[in-house]
DNA sequence: GTTAATGCAAAGCATTTGCACACGT
DNA sequence: ACGTGTGCAAATGCTTTGCATTAAC
């Protein structure tokens, strides 16, 4: 319970979103525990905490709050697209069994390091305007690597 | 041209797949110089070459070359699935306004170098069985920067 | 009072499935 | 000939859109 409503809806204002019911209510499921859910899972989970919300109007908020970065969306290796509400740089850790999602985070440094070079011929890197790094990792969790 | 006909059938038979020509035909396209094609685009590529081939069928083979390791799936940034052939791991820079992506490869040493933290209270990586990273660029091509 | 958000139903689109016919071995 | 692969059409499932009602400012 670390985001009282006032907080939210002060953020929200700022972006020049209005802070509804069905907006605070979203944020802060994602922001409370339940990362990495699909439109779906943030429908059941809102109804089992008795706040009904059609599936339309989630789609919508789910878009605007990312447009607004409030939210990042992403697609988890089942197809269905998926939304974060963590505020640092993050990366994933995917599970190739349960499909199980665990938020990693990775030193600057690091990540400077990185000297990607392009494979196609006769074209380099030097030329992108790079702005964002995104790092998969994929494995067993530990419930499912027995 | 460096994929015969014949090289890529010997291939498909040696995993359990027949080499019929609509399999040929999209390995092929794929390979040379065509790839991170959407299901569609490779059927307009293979019309335009004069071959067609329905859309079922289409997505029948590339599940099946997918399970047998001849092509690998990813997302692009528009939301449609696209496909790649190419065999020797790499990465990818996708283009934040025109979409186009180009592979890139890291170093082993650099991405040996990276040493993940979980950010989840009380859970450590060690528990996991991490066994792939896959590496997303995101930014601006050399056609779209100014 | 105006402007924006909601919810339902309907539409859109990428992908999958069922089934009769054709192809590869 | 046998088992597979193909293609069409229909079904599925996620996501978006249209529009009248309701809530926020």
């Amino acid at each position: 319970m670390r985001y009282t409503e006032q907080s939210l809806a002060f953020i929200m204002r700022e972006q020049g979103l209005r802070p509804t019911k069905a907006r605070l209510r979203i944020l802060k499921l994602l922001l409370e525990g339940h990362n990495h859910l699909s439109a779906e899972e943030i429908q059941e989970y809102l109804r089992d905490q008795g706040y009904r919300i059609g599936l339309a109007t989630l789609y919508q908020n789910l878009s605007r709050l990312t447009e607004e970065n409030l939210l990042v969306r992403f697609n988890g290796r089942d197809g269905l697209i998926r939304y974060d509400a963590t505020l640092e740089p993050h990366h994933h850790v995917h599970c190739l069994k349960c499909g199980r999602i665990t938020d990693v985070q990775v030193h600057e440094d690091q990540l400077r390091n990185l000297q990607p070079v392009s494979l196609e011929a006769g074209s380099s890197l030097q030329e992108w305007d790079l702005q964002e790094l995104h790092l998969e990792l994929r494995g067993l969790c530990p419930s499912c690597r027995d």
